[in-house]
DNA sequence: CAGCGCAGTTAACGATGACTAACGTAATCG
DNA sequence: CGATTACGTTAGTCATCGTTAACTGCGCTG
């Protein structure tokens, strides 16, 4: 699968080595599951064979921790930037909603990797993952807190969660072009975070 | 142990082995992965142990596809009944939003193996889940062309995808009680749902 | 051009996993 | 009452997996 890049730091279509065994093994992990991805498989996929792959990771388990912890940096990163350059709240809703469904639609392998493998994280590399979502979402209530008048806290944050798993279908709804994809996805988000209350 | 049942007829709490052990496979495949996780696992949460298993079930994939091919059936029959019962297109899909928000509250750890385990179904098995799981969506764009006037039929099955990432996001969202989260999520989904034009 | 290090190879090793075999026991039933 | 059946057990088999070892060639650089 190609992939047609526009996030931040866009590089080109030829990658370092680390990155193309990382995109691969993103495309394997999202449709077998960490588990269910051998070493041979994910060398397989670059053109090289099994454990030529320790030249460039420590570990299997580092593949994947390297994997989540940059993709949750990079929401993290370019969520707050985004929120933090709009002019008012319910336009730094609207800019997190487009930028979180235009990481979605770049990324279905990342995004599915980083919803669903989450436990087959190393503890440590998991709790670096966990402070980072954490703080993503953060950003997000802050968001929804000043857009949505008179909602609390909690709700907030569940709606956030909500809007993730809304946003993060993208990878299996591709039953209409991908521009409009993310048109509809970005009304539903919107409306559903103005019905919040 | 002893069993404490009701009766014959009543499923209630104490369910016979297989489901018990299905019950159990279900927890410990949404916390690990289908594949990150043992028979001997599955027998210790259970009290049996390993090998014990195969009294109940041909192999883990079975285990698996049954546990999947029971939730997109249940989901399936339960949406039509509840879509066909409903007496306005508005309330049907009022009807459709609650049966399934309440699904997930109810079984998240089953929801989770479904949106996330279909990859590791045998062919036949996933070709039955599919089959099941698309007619379940049938019913939804049905319910969606009908209440919301003017949408395409596949902006409705897209629509439909977003809400299913929507309220199966469940599972990773306790911070509100679950009564409190079952009405907000009721309110998203609708809110999403009238907005998609 | 000697030599070093990067990036790859194949072969092997120990652990683990799914599954089978062989066996035991208690209840059911003809 | 004897046999069958249901449901367990432990021990073993065989494949596979992650990882390491030992080795090789290529391209720099001093």
């Amino acid at each position: 699968m190609m992939q047609v890049s526009a996030g931040p730091a866009a590089q080109a279509v030829p990658t370092t080595r680390r990155d193309q065994i990382l995109a691969a093994a993103a495309e394997l992990f999202a449709a077998h599951g960490f588990h269910g991805v051998g070493i041979d498989d994910i060398g397989a996929a670059v053109g090289i064979s099994g454990p030529a792959l320790y030249r460039h990771f420590r570990s299997k388990d580092a593949m994947l921790g390297e994997m989540l912890i940059s993709i949750s940096r990079g929401l993290f990163s370019g969520g707050k930037e985004r929120a933090a350059a709009a002019e008012d709240p319910s336009k730094a809703l609207a800019e997190l909603v487009t930028f979180h469904t235009n990481f979605a639609l770049d990324n279905p392998a990342l995004i599915t990797v980083q919803e669903r493998n989450l436990g087959n994280l190393r503890e440590d590399d998991r709790k670096q993952v966990r402070a980072l979502q954490r703080q993503y979402v953060e950003v997000w209530v802050g968001a929804i807190s000043a857009a949505v008048p008179g909602i609390t806290e909690e709700r907030a944050r569940s709606a956030a969660h909500a809007v993730f798993g809304l946003l993060n279908s993208t990878p299996h709804n591709r039953y209409v072009g991908s521009t409009e994809l993310a048109e509809l996805l970005h009304r539903l988000a919107l409306g559903a975070l103005h019905a919040a209350r």
